[in-house]
RNA sequence: GCGGGCGUAGCUCAGUCGGUUAGAGCGCGAGAUUGUGGCUCUCGAGGUCGCCGGUUCGAUCCCGGUCGCUCGCCCCA
């Protein structure tokens, strides 16, 4: 036998299982995002990778590890996205959208990160994604915030999320902070973990989130970056924090929690869980006032986050199927003839029907009730001859003669 | 990229202290029931025991490698 093949490390198939789970994550979003004012847009699966490389910071492990790069015919240098976000903000500039803020998107569609597959982390993955672009108030992160949470509670997930929640500051501050931090974390250099070392040079924020326990000890007595807020970007979070309580949110802030691109600044949240093993975060996203400008943008502020759908998609569980179908049994020759004319008359009158064209009977009826029909419509051949059907209620058995017309009827009535 | 665990039927898993025909449940197919599904009973199909190599008279079992999955680290949705 041939060697058979087998899908590529950190993809999935989406059996119609999964994916009805999926399309349901992705429904509930867009319909939540729609009734605060977000239109689903979508752009391509790939860029030109220095739209990437711009945004995301070339030291960040997405850019330095973890994209799908490649060069193509033309000798471009392509990027599968990692993320959406710069995407977004690149047809937010392409389009000349500036003329049209506040931008307010919802989008979803697959991502790509070449990693070490784990539970609720694939190399192709998909998110929902929220975007407000030129919103520069703190009542929009609210909004944004609220979005999520809505989405979070339709999905009856919100039971088993923490929103945490901090802020990083406006450009002045954090680049203030990170300045201490260096300052600190140099002072304890001997004792710092050897990946904690490497993140000195690259990313010292991220040493505050670190697991190692000898880090632990260093980091809780590290100054804090609120110390290092001017009055704006106190006032910034104290602002979010109002209009999330007045809302009812509950949120916890998290002074470590601190996204690893390095284009957030001000508000950065994450809708974190418990119940996916070492991939706490559901939804996690904030504001990226510099992110357009780095772009070749005009300067505006934005504001976003992005969701993971496997990971929701896990946790909200089954799905059920929306609409059981009817089956059509034909039994004999002229009711074979006749049965996909009639399926054909029910569909376009809005009934699911499943046409069962294959065995005998009962082998038919066992197939619809697989096929988790609710009724069987049975048409033999001297049925046929008087304008009938056998209508059986496959719950109860129940069954009756009627005409076509009259047994539609009643299952539109049924619903 | 680093470390641990695991790969036996479509699925969930037994099993062989290394020995001739590798099992169960579920699912699938046929029949009991030639115009009636679900329940029951009978029968059946389906496996190079992930792949390659080594040790051995003999390997699904032991060893090495490899691929895949999985859990954790890094990082992230």
């Amino acid at each position: 036998m041939v060697s058979q093949p087998q899908p590529v490390r950190g993809t999935h198939d989406l059996l119609p299982d999964d994916f009805r789970r999926h399309a349901h994550v992705v429904g509930v979003s867009r319909h939540v995002a729609a009734r605060f004012g977000y239109a689903e847009m979508a752009t391509p699966i790939f860029e030109v990778t220095e739209v990437f490389a711009r945004t995301m910071g070339e030291t960040s492990d997405v850019v330095s590890k973890e994209m799908y790069s490649f060069t193509d015919k033309g000798g471009e240098a392509i990027t599968l996205r990692p993320e959406y976000t710069a995407g977004i903000c690149r047809a937010f500039i392409s389009n000349g959208l500036m003329q049209n803020v506040p931008v307010k998107v919802f989008a979803h569609g697959p991502m790509f990160r070449y990693e070490r597959p784990q539970k609720g982390r694939q190399r192709q993955f998909h998110q929902i994604d929220i975007e407000a672009i030129g919103a520069a108030e703190p009542a929009c992160d609210v909004e944004i915030i609220a979005v999520g949470h809505e989405i979070l509670r339709e999905l009856g997930l919100i039971d088993k999320a923490t929103l945490e929640l901090n802020s990083l500051g406006d450009p002045e501050s954090r680049a203030h902070y990170r300045q201490v931090l260096v300052d600190y974390f140099t002072g304890h250099k001997d004792k710092l973990s050897k990946d904690s070392l490497e993140r000195l040079g690259r990313n010292p924020l991220r040493i505050l989130d670190s697991k190692d326990e000898g880090d632990r000890k260093i980091v809780a007595n590290a100054p804090l970056l609120e110390e290092s807020f001017n009055q704006a970007a106190r006032d910034f979070f104290a602002d979010v924090r109002r209009g999330l309580d007045a809302l009812g949110i509950a949120y916890h802030v998290n002074p470590r929690l601190v996204r690893g691109l390095d284009y957030y600044t001000h508000t950065a949240f994450e809708f974190t869980t418990t119940h996916l093993g070492a991939q706490g975060a559901l939804i996690a996203g904030g504001r990226y006032d510099g992110l357009i400008e780095q772009l070749g943008g005009p300067p505006t502020p934005g504001i976003g986050w992005a969701g993971g759908i496997e990971r929701l998609a896990m946790l909200a569980g089954d799905v059920a199927v929306a609409v059981r179908p009817v089956a059509l049994v034909p039994i004999g020759e002229a009711a074979e003839q006749a049965a996909p004319v009639m399926a054909l008359k029910l569909r376009r009158a809005g009934l699911v029907v499943e046409l069962a064209y294959k065995g005998k009977v009962g082998q038919r009826m066992k197939r619809a009730d697989r096929a988790g029909a609710s009724h069987a419509i049975l048409v033999g051949d001297d049925e046929l001859k008087a304008g009938e059907v056998t209508l059986r209620d496959l719950k109860d058995g129940s069954q009756e003669k009627l005409s076509l017309d009259a047994a539609l009827a009643k299952l539109k009535a049924r619903g």
